[in-house]
DNA sequence: GGTATGATTGACT
DNA sequence: GTCAATCATACCA
């Protein structure tokens, strides 16, 4: 004891070391937030990788699921934040948001990509192939390497099994977001520069 | 009740 | 470049 409540994690933690992720980390600017996790290494049981982009999705947001307010499919996105919102896309694929700001407000943070460092094998065989710049990079094919669905929907990202290490002193840079068609001008799009693992090579025209 | 849409991906021309 | 897969949700009758 006798750390200062405000810089650790939420709960118990029985090993009493300082958590790698600030308490108020996903607490602020939903944009903020999305700029600060590229660079950051997440896993899932082990496997994962470097977040090298991301998507900001914001109240008064008209891309955002959170706009026309709490569903079934989204009621996580207003729960307390740093949380995993886990929705279907298109039928098919997952897609992985962290929960952003004040609890009840509904922002999220898209993971787009990860630069692949761990569990390279594990996430071979679950995507159905080799190249590493093809196992991570894209909102689906990042779920699938992972193996997160909506069982995962909910949890925290900041304990087992997931684990996430922010990083400072990346070069982010940033553009229009991928794949919506309304408030598409909002460049709500954050990318690690020169990253060949981002899921499209530079932001649309 | 029906029908259109989508924060995607992979296959194909 | 085009297009199908596949389904929860949104919107309309």
């Amino acid at each position: 004891m006798g750390s200062d409540p405000a810089s650790r994690t939420e709960g118990s933690d029985p090993t009493g070391l300082t958590p790698v992720v600030p308490r108020d980390f996903f607490a602020r600017d939903v944009c903020v937030v999305a700029g600060d996790l590229v660079g950051a290494t997440l896993l899932l049981d082990g496997v994962g990788g470097v977040v090298v982009e991301t998507e900001a999705y914001g109240p008064d947001d008209p891309a955002s699921h959170s706009f026309t307010g709490p569903t079934s499919r989204n009621r996580t996105m207003f729960g307390p934040a740093g949380r995993l919102y886990v929705y279907r896309s298109y039928g098919i694929h997952w897609c992985a948001n962290l929960v952003c700001g004040v609890e009840g407000v509904g922002a999220a943070v898209l993971l787009r990509a990860l630069e692949p460092t761990s569990g390279l094998d594990v996430m071979q065989a679950r995507r159905g192939v080799d190249d590493a710049k093809l196992l991570c990079s894209g909102p689906g094919r990042l779920t699938q390497a992972l193996g997160i669905t909506l069982a995962h929907d909910g949890l925290r990202v900041d304990r087992p099994p997931f684990t996430l290490e922010p990083s400072p002193l990346v070069d982010v840079v940033a553009g229009p977001r991928v794949g919506i068609t309304r408030a598409a001008e909002r460049p709500w799009r954050y990318a690690l520069r020169g990253s060949p693992f981002v899921s499209r090579p530079r932001p649309r025209p």
